[in-house]
DNA sequence: ATGATATTCGACAACGCGTAGAAAGTCAAG
DNA sequence: CTTGACTTTCTACGCGTTGTCGAATATCAT
């Protein structure tokens, strides 16, 4: 029985809000969409006005995380990065803060997540690091 | 070239602001300390009122991140944990919500922050992973 | 020009964090 | 017991972010 920090922000609230979340999920599903269709998606699973999501969407928009085109008759917005490069991206900084306060409690932290979540990107995992570790090692000369 | 998401928060701002890591930092190297003392260290550096720094551990004591105890004659606060351990429990809370989006994006990004911000820890986390592996296999029977 | 539809604007509430003065509490010295 | 220094708590504001929308405006086919 291990007593956890809250930290506040549950989850996800790290990097983006809950809504903004589930705005960028239907658009890595769905691809390019109009803010009806988002909408609607996301009506599925709750109540919210359709200016609700148009507003996230556009906030989403003015970060840079989706882009905003205009398409035959509405605009279409599709997301700016990949979700691997999103998790890639957000990851680095929010990773970045945490080794600064400890490098090695987020390395335990990571490999336990890691096993538990996906226990079969430990391999690939520990592929990476070999590479990485070839890189170095190269570079360095 | 690589464009970067602007996360709003940045680096620390993740779990916990940048005046509280301050003073967590404080209490890690110092130990417990009264309230008037961590606001001397922090003075060092910043011009704050002491009420401001005894508000901020006051919500650190609430939020469950540093205790608070009465000493010889003032409250003595001390962190509730390690360097280690909340570096540990805060990634694993973070790291989940990054899981969630994506999982191989964010073992690359791992691994590239690890290489740039300790390249030695790469040693550390390959035998990590080669632990838990054998963890794994072990429970697994 | 009109009505349906799409898009933008502006607002408000709730929260978290930094900031700090005001108020209240404590306690030893007179 | 009162006073004054020192400690601790309270209350509050400002700012930024997110969720939440309604109202206003723009657009466009009929």
């Amino acid at each position: 029985m291990k007593k956890s920090l809250k930290t506040s922000k549950d989850g996800y609230g790290k990097v983006v809000g809950p809504l903004e979340q589930e705005i960028l999920e239907v658009l890595w599903t769905r691809g390019g969409s109009s803010g009806k269709e988002i909408f609607a998606e996301i009506k599925k699973t709750r109540h919210l006005a359709l200016t609700t999501v148009l507003t996230v969407v556009e906030r989403l928009a003015k970060k840079g995380f989706v882009t905003k085109a205009k398409g035959e008759s509405v605009f279409i917005f599709r997301p700016a990065f990949t979700k691997t490069e999103f998790a890639r991206e957000v990851s680095h900084d929010v990773l970045k803060g945490i080794f600064d306060i400890s490098a090695s409690g987020a390395c335990a932290s990571f490999v336990d997540i890691l096993a538990e979540a996906d226990p079969l990107e430990l391999e690939r995992l520990s592929a990476l690091i070999e590479r990485k570790k070839k890189t170095l090692e190269t570079r360095k000369g």
